[in-house]
DNA sequence: CTGAAAGCGCTTACAG
DNA sequence: CTGAAAGCGCTTACAG
């Protein structure tokens, strides 16, 4: 491989030129620049990463926590942040985090502290504590990701208000007896504001009370965030007499599970049942499903671009954007 | 930051020592090592990445390139990829290969060169001639996942047998109206080998003259391996009278396209009609579709195994398990 | 604007 | 088994 070396022989300059040349940092003459870059370019040069960031201390490479990559709505979000970084010239270096402990541990105290990037983004959700803590203490600028998670600037949509605009688009329809599919339990008391189910199951309720509709006569049902446990709850919820006009599920896949649980039962959706969702799967265009669109794919990119900033500059946390998107899924109830 | 020179003094030994002792590379007594272990850990050492991999010429670190990150397929691969690869405690740095020539140029011509990785696990789909012969040009071990992609090591499956097989299953249950959903022109003659839709409606087609079923009986439909285009191309297929009674679907989600067209329509599956997919969803269970699962969560692990191996020697291209997984969607033909 | 030189934090022959 | 020292390939004050 060719070296800077050969490059500065090559221009008839210095190895720091060069380097100042590539770079940008520094001065250089725009003639000695376009030889540098005439030269290395003829050469096919580039920079070594591990060289390079040895002596400046700049990596060019961000890690990227995950819970998960293999959920649709993780691997949005991790597009939109390889989209987000790669054309800034930063590397990704992706951790997934497992349930097994010593993995988890292993990517705290010895993968991020390798030194080898410049910041973090760390999909929030699922992160404990004392993980938070090591991550302040790596002393890199480091982004949140779809949770707060003090004291670490977070991007996040506001969950209550987005489940407080899909029931209320129910009950805006006239819906009076809701269904929820998401959460019954609160986390611990001291996470519980930044449980994600939670807030939109409270977000729910809120939208209930808006509405003069007690709390007590919405049903609820728990299911894991995926198509087949939406459709388990909504089987659960359905399969009765006294079955509910609409639900609001705490996601696009437990919506669309639901969906199908209907058309299982023989049910008509929206004419027997409306749902609405969270999230805008990429599925809910073809199954005609009413959500709340949090952009995932766009959230990704936005904390590409907050930890570049980040790397300047403390950022500030910032809300992200969500909207109300209405198909097929929903329509006034039929009865009652 | 704890550097060696601190663990060096702390345990009363050389930095060449703590080096030796932290690698396990060089001969270093039980008792210096246990010191230096301990020494280690009491002040959080944790080699620099960037100096380590620029001493040693190894940066414990593994490229991946994908060609789309946010589809199911490929982000149950990167997870076998990455489960593999942090066990053996190595990091990964993804890159994402976008559509935009610019972009992907990068990549090849930048990114892969900046010595960053000990090695690289391409996943084979998409990649061109002149790529391939960049990655050759990298002088690193490249392992190609999906398909073949001469010369470089591959692993794949043998999509003909896979496609035949599903096809077989098709005609075994005594299906005789059989059509196909994948992709209808081959590709350039000299990639033709590789190019997986091709060889899967080729298995498709040889199942047919193993079941002595004319050619030119079977109907063939365009998709684009999403849900929503098999859904599309089944629509196409079942709403007229001289349907098939039969589909094999070249991806698991085309397959659950045609499921739910079915459907649509008030077909009965498998009563009136019988489809197959190749892929082994995560959904396929949930649909009650049968498949020829090829195990892609385990293909990322093999390929991590793969590359690792191929650090230490060169390793030969290695075949890829699948296997006929019959669920619901596949019964005898009720007619002719 | 440019260069000589120190230094980034390790690893590894080499010598003992 | 252990240490002194060179070297990995850059970047960046410092001096001019």
């Amino acid at each position: 491989m060719v070296s800077i070396d050969e490059v500065a022989r090559a221009a008839g300059v210095s190895t720091a030129t060069v380097s100042r040349a590539l770079s940008g940092r520094g001065q250089v003459s725009a003639a000695t620049r376009s030889r540098v870059l005439d030269a290395a370019a003829a050469l096919g040069y580039v920079v070594s990463a591990s060289a390079s960031s040895l002596a400046s201390g700049r990596a060019r490479n961000i890690g990227v926590l995950l819970p998960v990559v293999d959920r649709w709505f993780f691997s949005t979000v991790l597009a939109g942040i390889a989209s987000g970084l790669q054309s800034a010239g930063y590397d990704i270096t992706l951790y997934a985090l497992t349930d097994d402990p010593v993995e988890r541990a292993a990517v705290f105290e010895t993968f991020l502290r390798r030194r080898r990037v410049d910041g973090v983004i760390a999909i929030a959700i699922s992160l404990d504590r004392s993980e938070v803590r090591r991550l302040v203490e790596l002393g890199l600028p480091v982004v949140a990701l779809g949770a707060t998670l003090p004291p670490l600037p977070s991007l996040s949509v506001d969950d209550v208000a987005v489940a407080r605009l899909a029931t209320g688009h129910l009950t805006g329809l006239g819906h009076r007896a809701l269904a929820h599919i998401g959460t019954l339990h609160d986390a611990d008391d001291d996470t519980e504001r930044e449980h994600i189910p939670s807030l939109r199951r409270r977000g729910f309720e809120l939208a209930l009370r808006d509405a003069g509709i007690a709390r007590s006569s919405a049903r609820h049902e728990q299911a894991d965030f995926t198509i087949e446990g939406g459709h388990a709850a909504a089987m659960r919820l359905l399969d009765r007499p006294d079955r509910p006009t609409a639900i609001f599920a705490a996601s696009d896949e437990m919506a669309i599970g639901a969906m199908i649980a209907a058309r299982d039962l023989g049910l008509d959706v929206p004419g027997d049942l409306s749902v609405v969702g969270v999230d805008g799967h990429e599925l809910s265009g073809f199954f005609g499903l009413t959500t709340v669109d949090q952009f995932p794919h766009d959230q990704g990119l936005r904390a590409a671009e907050a930890v570049l900033a980040a790397l300047e500059a403390p950022t500030p946390p910032a809300p992200l954007p969500f909207e109300l998107v209405v198909r097929g899924s929903t329509a006034a109830p039929s009865r009652g």
